[in-house]
RNA sequence: GGACAGGUGGGUGAGUGGUUAAAGCCAACAGACUGUAAAUCUGUCCGCCCUUGCGGCGUACGAAGGUUCGAAUCCUUCCCUGUCCA
């Protein structure tokens, strides 16, 4: 196949890196790819435990398509071996290592989300169980030999957790290292990450050294601000976007981040350019554009992008009728009234809640109808026991909504 | 191996024998306000039971025992973590 110029690719790749190490080396693989006919292999690792993607997620995703809409091809590595290393923030959390078929469904489902973003036909998945499963303690050793601990007190994380005096396992050093050697295993031109990976990706530069490879490029990619706008976005915190969610949650969540954010996010997660997203931004504060429209302009896109137009369309009118205008959604789920819910002075309301997902606990149920969160039929109620004659509860509490046929 | 300091609710972090289901803060959830959001204000924030009362019961402060009318708080053993010394 034929490569566009160099230069070219260049800057399509450069743009929204945060920093790229070296960038003379990345002209010169280019080069030499054109030449010999080959794509650049660029690789970035994944998780195998959480195989939930998230915007933040994507922008990684997105970038390593680029790569592929140059025509390099990416492997896209599932950590199962360095996945049992764990989660850094855990304290003593030993993840149970997982089987075989675990990850095979894992993997699964990865794809299926993955794909969205990803051009399968210049996408290899793999798993690095493949080659660190085999070695050997001597292996793993040299393998140790080759880098110092002081070097791995650079990083940040580890440097500080260290002085904050959170334990640090053994383990845990091993997995830059891991990493590392994943590169070394896949003769990769290029390793993409978030700036946090950093430190870890220039652990495979050295290691590709000692083994006598050319040393990967490094590309990081920003960390995508969570919906709080203040941590990166993260499973954990509760604070992400599902690239799987449906669409009207979808849209509901974007509608949820700041407004300041939401160019951030038009920064990261659409093709729109710098000076376009300027030009918007400056719109909005000489008020020629009302910021709402602007954000719900970008939940339909991120929604048409991981779902269809169909799906944005039908999320921003839902959102217009029942978050604008507080409308009962039109998909709002009828069950049967639980049985429990039942008691000799008739329907207990609470009950009525707990089982039906509208409140958590029965206590939960309580102290929302206390509070006058509970509409009914479009009314508020504060009776804990009803005596209805209507054979259908339109129930409201929050943004929650329940149909329930009165048995 | 030795000395010392710790382990509290989703997260932080008070509490060192009794009005303590456990302060404050954060998150979360509801309500008000509003252009979605943010911000702000108000309330709630272990579970279960009862038409609900400042109600009853059950669980809960690393684990297991013990002392006591009564323990997150005292004692014993164990598990886990950090610091310093070897």
């Amino acid at each position: 196949m034929s490569f566009l110029p160099v230069e070219q690719q260049l800057t399509y790749i450069k743009k929204g890196l945060v920093e790229l190490i070296q960038e003379d080396d990345l002209r010169d693989r280019l080069t030499a790819a054109a030449k010999e006919d080959r794509p650049l292999r660029v690789k970035a690792g994944f998780d195998p435990t959480a195989p939930d993607l998230h915007l933040g997620h994507t922008v990684l995703l997105r970038k390593l398509k680029h790569f592929q809409d140059l025509g390099h091809h990416v492997i896209f590595l599932i950590g199962d071996m360095t996945g049992l290393i764990g989660d850094p923030t855990g304290r003593n959390k030993t993840r149970p290592p997982m089987t075989r078929v675990e990850i095979e469904k894992n993997a699964e489902t990865y794809k299926a989300q993955v794909f969205k973003i990803l051009d399968p036909q210049r996408t290899e998945i793999r798993f690095n169980s493949e080659w660190l499963a085999p070695l050997q303690w001597e292996d793993t050793i040299r393998l140790c030999s080759r880098y110092t601990l002081a070097r791995l007190l650079e990083r940040e994380y580890f440097s500080m957790r260290l002085k904050a005096g959170v334990p640090i396992s053994m383990h845990e050093l091993l997995y830059p290292l891991a990493q590392g050697y994943d590169s070394v295993a896949l003769k990769c031109d290029v390793e993409m990450g978030g700036t946090d990976q950093k430190l870890n990706l220039l652990v495979g530069r050295e290691l590709q050294r000692d083994f006598e490879q050319p040393p990967q490029i490094v590309a990081t990619v920003p960390l995508l601000e969570g919906l709080d706008g203040v941590e990166k976005m993260s499973k954990s915190l509760g604070n992400y976007i599902g690239v799987a969610e449906a669409p009207k949650d979808m849209f509901r969540k974007v509608m949820q981040i700041s407004d300041d954010l939401m160019y951030r996010y038009y920064e990261l997660l659409t093709d729109l350019q710098t000076d376009e997203i300027a030009a918007l931004r400056l719109c909005v504060e000489k008020g020629e554009r009302d910021p709402m429209d602007v954000k719900m302009e970008l939940g339909r896109r991120l929604v048409a992008d991981f779902h269809s137009e169909t799906d944005a369309t039908a999320a921003y009118d839902a959102f217009e009728r029942e978050v604008r205008r507080g409308l009962e959604p039109d998909d709002t789920e009828t069950v049967e009234m639980p049985e429990e819910a039942h008691s000799e002075k008739g329907i207990r309301l609470a009950k009525l809640m707990a089982r039906t997902g509208l409140a958590e606990s029965v206590a939960d149920a309580d102290r929302k109808i206390k509070a006058g969160a509970v509409e009914i039929n479009g009314v508020i109620c504060k009776d804990l026991v009803l005596n209805s004659a209507s054979p259908l509860l339109v129930l409201r509490v929050g943004k929650k909504w329940k149909r329930v046929r009165v048995a």
